[in-house]
RNA sequence: GCGGAUGUAGCUCAGCUGGUAGAGCGCAACCUUGCCAAGGUUGAGGUCGCGGGUUCGAAUCUCGUCAUCCGCUCCA
């Protein structure tokens, strides 16, 4: 990370706090860890983001339909998602290298040294005995060859048995019996095994207990796989179809930091589009693109925003890439798109018990459809925003001498506040009336703001602070022939308007539409 | 969670070896001001992150705790 880069990262934070963005939550508190509330420009601006994605995936496309499914579902839900299992994490430290390991993944190593060894000794017996060699005899009676093998099974019935009887003791037990170093201290020098579930978990009734313990969903994916058959009914969707939502989602990370990109309660906007098995990997490609051009719209140079294919899957599905955008701290992870499978609906129609198929009238038969997600991280997109958004420019005061001007670029359709409303000078009544008769007109098109304190250069630049792209000031000339300055936040150019065209003009401009149209 | 650094006004910080808090900017009111962070006057704001301990006396020393930042791990 470069010094400078830190250097803007740490500038946007305070700007965020300082100009009524992002709060961290409970401040009088002392704060509390990765949890932060959006101030009354960050609504605003979050809003607007929510609003540009819901229009572009849901109100744009016929066959993608809303949901807003609760934070609550049913335990098995997590049971059938694999998060009960795969989002809980047995870790190790070692004392003298400080570094943290999952302990399944050392005992894994472990097995697989053990295996190489194996394979070692068939290639060398092979290379022996030439032409004549039969692998799988050697296999079964090379004394070597199954020492090695009986050890491999041993530890592999173990680790299974200790995953899924969530034993921890035995995790620690294994690796000390095993001799398993460090790989970076070479110690076996280990703390003991803990055990760190990434769900939070609450209970349904006042009486805690395992049969009423419920999880806080760690994505909201799963409230519209419950749902499929639901929607798809109601709706009379025919595949491919997609169901969106934009809801709270919640990790209980074991380190959360870099400020708003990874945060214990977060939000995320999601579209799972079902298709027919088979046609996945054309409807993941189609999504790919169609994601990227939704980035690019908003004006994020390409050399901002680039695809990262995963190196190992999860354990739902066969393809994924990630969109990730250069943020200050370099290249990470905004977007996913995922080829699910038919994991999600197979595994609730085994624990439910329920068919969750569609019946495919052209093919005349049914099956379970396979799931091509996008999943954006809705405060990370804030982010980005905001990381790019945030400028410093050098511009003539008015005395003509060099000044830095904060600026925040954003996009005119995003931006929280779209124009405000300013009488050039405050102690003329004839200005200000004016003025604030404008504002109360253009407040119900936009949200506008009214400022009369202080000289008209600093209120320009408060504007400029939150990202306000246009300035209507009401000047002496206004009261002789109804015309206003309207003034670009970016070109610092003003444009004398008739005051009945200040609407339309503004409404053109901070639209979604251009962002929308091919 | 572990290791390191940090925590004084809304913000950025000063406060030396312990003697009970300051600056700049910002904010509020009034005056002034004919277009890009102008000027003047007045004013509000801090039990120095929180809780113990040492001391006649702690923002300053010590312990604990909470939080933030930097590394290790994970992910939207």
């Amino acid at each position: 990370m470069a010094a400078q880069q830190s250097d803007q990262f740490k500038k946007v934070i305070a700007h965020c706090k300082e100009y009524g963005f992002i709060y961290q939550s409970s401040e009088i508190y002392d704060n509390l860890s990765a949890v932060y509330d959006y101030g009354p420009y960050g609504v605003e601006l979050k809003n607007n983001i929510k609003q540009y994605w819901w229009k572009a995936m849901v109100q744009m496309h016929d066959n993608i339909v809303g949901l807003d499914a609760a934070i609550f579902m049913h335990p098995k839900t997590w049971k059938a998602s694999g998060h009960v299992d795969a989002f809980n994490d047995p870790l190790i430290d070692n004392k003298d290298s400080q570094k943290r390991y999952r302990a399944d993944v050392l005992i894994e190593e472990y097995m697989e040294k053990i295996e190489k060894k194996i394979d070692k000794e068939v290639a060398k017996a092979g290379k022996r005995f030439g032409d004549a060699f039969d692998e799988q005899q050697f296999r079964e009676t090379n004394d070597r060859v199954l020492r090695n093998q009986q050890k491999f099974d041993e530890a592999r019935d173990r680790l299974a048995k200790a995953m899924t009887d969530g034993d921890m003791e035995e995790l620690k037990n294994m690796i000390l019996e095993y001799e398993i170093a460090c790989p970076e201290s070479g110690s076996r020098n280990w703390t003991d095994v803990r055990q760190f579930n990434l769900m939070f978990s609450t209970q349904l009734g006042n009486i805690a207990g395992e049969e009423g313990k419920l999880y806080l969903r760690p994505e909201t994916a799963q409230g519209i796989f419950v749902n499929f058959l639901n929607v798809q009914k109601t709706t009379r969707q025919k595949l491919p179809f997609g169901i969106a939502q934009i809801g709270k989602a919640f990790r209980n990370e074991i380190v959360a930091r870099q400020f708003i990109f990874r945060m214990r309660e977060f939000e995320q906007m999601e579209m799972q589009f079902f298709v027919a098995p088979g046609e996945e990997m054309k409807w993941y490609e189609y999504w790919k693109e169609a994601r990227m051009k939704w980035h690019k719209a908003l004006g994020t140079p390409d050399e901002k925003l680039r695809f990262h294919d995963h190196d190992n899957l999860a354990h739902y599905a066969n393809a994924a890439v990630d969109i990730q955008f250069d943020f200050p701290f370099g290249f990470k992870e905004l977007e996913g798109i995922h080829s699910r499978t038919d994991f999600d609906l197979s595994q609730h129609q085994e624990l439910s018990g329920k068919k969750m198929q569609y019946f495919d009238p052209e093919k005349q038969e049914s099956y379970v459809p396979y799931v091509v997600e996008t999943s954006i991280g809705c405060d990370r997109m804030f982010l980005t925003v905001m990381s790019q958004a945030l400028q410093e420019e050098t511009v003539p005061d008015a005395k003509g001498k060099d000044s830095t001007r904060t600026v925040l670029k954003i996009h005119p359709a995003l931006a929280p506040i779209k124009c405000a409303v300013m009488p050039l000078l405050k102690n003329r009544e004839e200005l200000t009336s004016k003025a604030t008769e404008i504002f109360n007109d253009l407040r119900f098109a936009f949200s506008c703001q009214y400022d009369e304190k202080d000289a008209i250069g600093r209120r320009y630049r408060r504007q400029d602070a939150i990202g306000t792209p246009y300035c209507i000031t009401v000047d002496f000339d206004t009261l002789e022939d109804n015309t206003v300055t309207i003034r670009d936040r970016d070109t610092l150019e003003q444009e004398r308007i008739p005051i009945d065209q200040i609407e339309k003009i503004v409404r053109e401009k901070v639209s979604m539409k251009q962002l929308l149209k091919d």
